[in-house]
DNA sequence: ATAACCTTACCAGCGACGTGTCAGGGTAGC
DNA sequence: GCTACCCTGACACGTCGCTGGTAAGGTTAT
C-alpha cells in the first residue's frame, strides 16, 4: 500500500491540502515524511483525517477545542486544576464561621423560588 | 455576611460587572438573584470567581477554554467520543493486511531521524 | 423623590481562528 | 528538462469570542 501525498489525502478526506498541514500544526494529525520533506497518509492518518471530520460535525465541535482537549491530554495538571475548579463549588473558604457560610449556600440554592423580604 | 452586588463583587475580585455577567453567561459562577433580580454574591461565588482568575493566569487559559472543559463535563458522550478519538491513533482500519499496516505504522516514527540522502 | 445602583439588550473594536492563495524554492516522474 | 507536485512562510479576508460602552427601564436607600 503506497502512502499517499497531501493533495491526494486531501481529496479522499474532504479536507484540503492547507487544512491538512493546519491540522498537523494543531497536533491533531501529524503525516511521516519522505526523505524529501513530503507528508505521507498512509491508512492511519487518512481514518484519522476522516474520525476527526466526523466527530467536529457530529459534535459541533471546533478544531481548536479538539486542539484544547489534546492539550488537557498532556498537561495533566491543567486537567487537574480544573477539576478541582469545577468541583470546588460547595467548599468553605476557611474565612468566616460555618454557620454564615452554610446560611448562605442554602439562600443561594433557594433564592430563584424564595420571597426576598424588600420585595 | 451580606451578599454583595455585581459591582461590589467585581471590586473585589478583579472582574468587571460586564465580565462577571459573562462568566455567568458560560455557566462558570453563576449568583443567586434578589426577589428583583439583582445578583447577589456570597463568599462561594467570590472564591470561585477569585479562584477562576487564579486558575486562567497560571496556566495560562482562556476563558472559553473553561467553557469547554464545562462542557466536557455537561456532554460525557462528547468527552468519550473524544478519548476514543485521541486512544484511537494505533488502531488498524480493517481494510488491509497486517503486514502493511505495521510497516508503515514503523515507518511513521522513524522517518523523522531516517537517512534524509538529498540533503 | 432623587441619586445611585441594578437589569437586559444591543453596537463596536480588537484580536484569534479558519481558510484560501500566493511566492520562492526543492522534488519526482515522464 | 518540463510539468506537476511538495515544502515553508506570509498576507488576506470573513467570522466569531472577548470586552467595553450605552440605552431604556426597574429598584433601593437616603
Amino acid at each position: 500500500m503506497t502512502p499517499l501525498t497531501i493533495h491526494e489525502a486531501a481529496t479522499t478526506t474532504g479536507w484540503s491540502p492547507r487544512m491538512l498541514r493546519y491540522v498537523e500544526q494543531l497536533g491533531l494529525v501529524d503525516a511521516p515524511r519522505s526523505a524529501a520533506g513530503y507528508r505521507l497518509y498512509g491508512p492511519a492518518q487518512l481514518q484519522r483525517l476522516r474520525t476527526l471530520r466526523e466527530l467536529l460535525e457530529t459534535h459541533g465541535v471546533e478544531l481548536g477545542d479538539v486542539g484544547f482537549a489534546l492539550r488537557l491530554r498532556k498537561e495533566p495538571e491543567l486537567a487537574d486544576a480544573l477539576d478541582t475548579w469545577f468541583d470546588a463549588a460547595p467548599r468553605k473558604p476557611h474565612d468566616l464561621p460555618d454557620a454564615d457560610w452554610l446560611s448562605f449556600e442554602q439562600d443561594k440554592h433557594q433564592s430563584l423560588l424564595s420571597t426576598r423580604s424588600t420585595a
